[in-house]
DNA sequence: AAGACGAAAGTGGTTGA
DNA sequence: TCAACAACTTTCGTCTT
């Protein structure tokens, strides 16, 4: 290993920061090298075997990128005149052709990807969620699911399969929303998809959407530990079951909200939740009259 | 005047013959 | 493929604060 130097201050330390890819003069600061080798993996091993057959070196693999973040250009933009006039016909002829093999499918995960990246950040998907819809997309987009449909509806759907799978649910009003669709074209595609991949998804839980009502009501978090405790009892005595979970949670709130002197009228409680005001009259006598609430809420 | 209540009719999706 | 169905919505009139 030969060492290296820093350029302006002649320091041979250096600290590597593998996040970024950076190799960093520790006297200086100055940035040596980038695009460095990221020592660390992305996947996981869950036995020797499968260590071995993920081993790999290259940037962590990811779904966003149309391409998984492995593109291969030939040639960068300047390149082309560094070679001899004779070489030049050839390189132009491989970087012709390297754009042909990106096929109609990579430029329309491409551009479905653009636009998960702009919902995704303007509904603060978690990372992980975005991940999910970016794969559950190119799987839709290699089977042919996108054609006949409008790709927007798709990613829209692939985004709230992806939010449900990882109990971060968003709701259909969300994300029709974000995307300016109708409600029912992603609902329709959302369950095509699934069925087409196969995709197995459990009913969401009143409670995933409780921390997100919660603090877009700006509820204290007293009140929010009131309906945590609400749900958790309701569930027990089996009062959700088959009820809408979105429903069962802006009821829960609303009555937290009732016992903890916080009041919310059911409008509010009804809009952020995405259900109607007699929705959450329906759950919410329920709550009251099996878990015998009545009695807190006249001690206020 | 705003919020809560509840009845009645309508909606879209699921299920089972 | 169709009808029954459960949950939820829309609408609207009434009561309460």
């Amino acid at each position: 290993m030969n060492k290296m130097k820093c350029p302006s201050c002649g320091s041979e330390e250096f600290t590597v920061d593998r996040r970024v890819g950076e190799t960093i003069c520790k006297k200086c600061g100055n940035v040596i090298d980038e695009d460095v080798i990221d020592y660390g993996q992305e996947w996981r091993e869950f036995s020797s075997d499968q260590g071995q057959s993920r081993r790999r070196t290259g940037n962590p693999l990811t779904f966003t990128k149309h391409d998984k973040g492995m593109s291969t250009r030939i040639g960068k933009p300047g390149d082309l005149y560094k070679v001899s006039s004779s070489e030049r016909k050839r390189f132009y002829r491989l970087k012709k052709w390297q754009a042909r093999i990106s096929t109609a499918i990579e430029r329309n995960v491409k551009y479905a990807l653009a636009e998960l990246r702009r919902v995704g950040s303007f509904l603060n998907i978690p990372h992980i969620a975005m991940e999910e819809a970016a794969r559950i997309y190119r799987s839709a987009a290699e089977k042919g699911l996108v054609r006949g449909r409008s790709m927007e509806s798709v990613v829209a759907g692939a985004l709230y399969a992806a939010c449900r799978r990882h109990r971060f649910p968003r709701t259909l009003d969300e994300i029709s929303e974000a995307f300016t669709l109708d409600k029912k074209e992603i609902g329709k595609t959302y369950r095509f998809i699934c069925r087409e991949l196969g995709i197995r998804i459990l009913p969401t839980f009143p409670l995933d959407y409780i921390y997100r009502f919660a603090s877009e009501l700006k509820l204290s978090p007293k009140t929010i530990s009131k309906a945590v405790e609400i749900i958790n009892k309701a569930q027990g005595k089996e009062i959700t079951s088959g009820k809408g979970p979105m429903g069962v949670a802006a009821a829960a709130l609303y009555v937290a909200t009732l016992i903890c002197n916080e009041k919310k009228t059911q409008r509010e409680v009804a809009d952020v939740a995405g259900v109607t005001e007699v929705t959450i009259r329906n759950r919410y006598k329920e709550l009251i009259d099996r878990l015998n609430l009545g009695d807190e809420i006249q001690t206020i």
